[in-house]
RNA sequence: GGAGGGGUUGGGGAGCGGUCAAACCCAGCUGACUGUAAAUCAGCCGCUUCGGCUUCGCAGGUUCGAAUCCUGCCCCCUCCA
């Protein structure tokens, strides 16, 4: 059983900020079972490993008895969050959100206990709502407060519009607050208003107000940008073991820490040795490598998180082919055909190896075609119809092509 | 409705009549090295049958010659109403 001191301290891990603290510490006080909220929006459908840091902290509450309340904001998608972003959010439609909703739980089911787990959807009451209760929830709140928060101060400032329904955004979601009872609500930093209008909310309602507690929004791949899709430095929960690993240890040895301390469930004090043993000369390597795994087996399983763990080692470590590699038929009209067309080759489509004949000249003057495992560096290499050969540009594109008469 | 400013190769941003396929930074890619798809260093980063060709919001025009000047159009921003 962990005692009160070591349970505050998984849970105070990678916080930002708890408001107020002093509350949050009497009420875990209290040992009661406590109504942890955390709201998702379903506007996009895959989560990657920067919603995991909130979903971990999620878990961690679960492992100590608490209940968790995953809350899908199908009604605030059809708002559009505007908080982080400079121009409105385009509304998802009703049927999309619903599709995401369902992956978005299947994706957090991974870390978290879906029997401990209880499934909200903030329809469920809005539906019901009428305009009058809406108006009735608009008053609790003044334009100057709206515009104490810096996105719709800025764009304000700035003349970028920001239409009524996006103000009605905090108050959905700090309604749901009220609507769910929660003693805590979790949220990135960049919610921090939205969680702290839930207070105010709930104060009005007569209701004890929620502790607010935020997590960082985690760096992507690059270290500095936060991971986002659209920035394409992210690493999807639905993506392969092999890929999810790769991109795990392309990590520079400095965000490695970051990750461990948002990602890993490993202990503080086991935290603390990794760092000492790095400090006497282990291989950051290493320390990489039990990240991977750790992660890639919360979502694949420990097998496949080991096979990935060779492959790695196998193609980074010793340079081997992948062990799979795909295969593709190509039929060309002449009997023989240069490297250069080859590579660059339309009948290739998705699989195609450069995008271009001038890049496919340019990779063999750099030394990065392979053919066979034999490196290629003259730019009139000519393969003949009937050959059946591994083609590799670069470290990461491999492709088996045979070569047929159309 | 009025007055200005601007749209350059993935992003940022020079260039303002030839020396421009277009500086520089970031991202990306490749190689070397290594302790990893880290770090570091070097190179590449429109297309090409290697002769050239097509690009600087769009369409015309001036000129031997335009990303650079002119006209029209589209879009964005700032200020005023």
């Amino acid at each position: 059983m962990t005692t009160d001191k070591e349970s505050i301290e998984i849970l105070k891990r990678g916080v930002e900020e708890i408001i107020p603290e002093k509350d949050f510490l009497s009420l875990l006080k209290t040992k009661k079972k406590l109504t942890i909220k955390a709201g998702f929006d379903p506007t996009s459908a895959d989560l990657h490993l920067g919603h995991t840091v909130l979903i971990n902290k999620l878990k961690q509450f679960q492992d100590l008895g608490h209940k968790i309340v995953f809350l899908i904001g199908d009604f605030t998608g059809m708002i559009g969050d505007p908080s982080g972003v400079n121009e409105t959010r385009p509304a998802v439609s009703k049927v999309q959100l619903k599709k995401n909703a369902k992956t978005y739980a299947d994706q957090a089911f991974k870390i978290l206990d879906p029997k401990k787990t209880k499934i909200e959807y903030n329809s469920s009451w809005f539906d019901k709502m009428k305009p009058s209760d809406l108006i009735s929830l608009a008053s609790s709140m003044t334009v100057a407060r709206m515009l104490e928060r810096d996105d719709f101060s800025k764009r304000f400032k700035s003349n970028k519009p920001i239409s009524i329904h996006e103000f009605l955004y905090p108050l959905v979601q700090g309604y749901d607050s009220y609507a769910l009872s929660s003693d805590i609500e979790l949220g990135g930093t960049d919610q921090k208003f939205n969680l702290l209008v839930g207070r105010d909310i709930q104060r009005l309602k007569g209701m004890k107000e929620q502790i607010v507690m935020t997590v960082p929004i985690l760096e992507g791949l690059d270290g500095v940008k936060k991971m986002s899709k659209s920035l394409d430095n992210y690493i999807g929960l639905k993506e392969d073991a092999n890929s999810m690993f790769g991109k795990l240890m392309s990590i520079s040895d400095d965000l490695m820490w970051r990750y461990l301390e948002l990602l890993s469930f490993k202990t503080n004090n086991e935290l603390k040795d990794l760092k000492d043993s790095q400090k006497n000369g282990e291989n950051p390597m290493n320390i990489k490598y039990l990240l991977s795994l750790e992660i890639v087996e919360r979502f694949h399983g420990k097998d496949r998180a080991q096979q990935a763990f060779a492959e790695f080692k196998s193609r980074f470590s010793k340079k081997n082919a992948p062990s799979k590699i795909n295969e593709i038929i190509l039929k060309i009209s002449e009997s023989e055909i240069s490297l250069i067309n080859l590579l660059a080759h339309e009948g290739l489509n998705k699989n195609i190896l450069c995008n271009s004949k001038s890049e496919a000249r340019r990779m063999i003057k750099q030394a990065a075609v392979k053919v066979d495992n034999k490196r290629v560096v003259d730019e009139s290499f000519i393969l003949k119809v009937g050959s059946k050969s591994t083609y590799q540009v670069g470290k990461h594109k491999y492709l088996k092509i045979v070569l047929l008469k159309a």
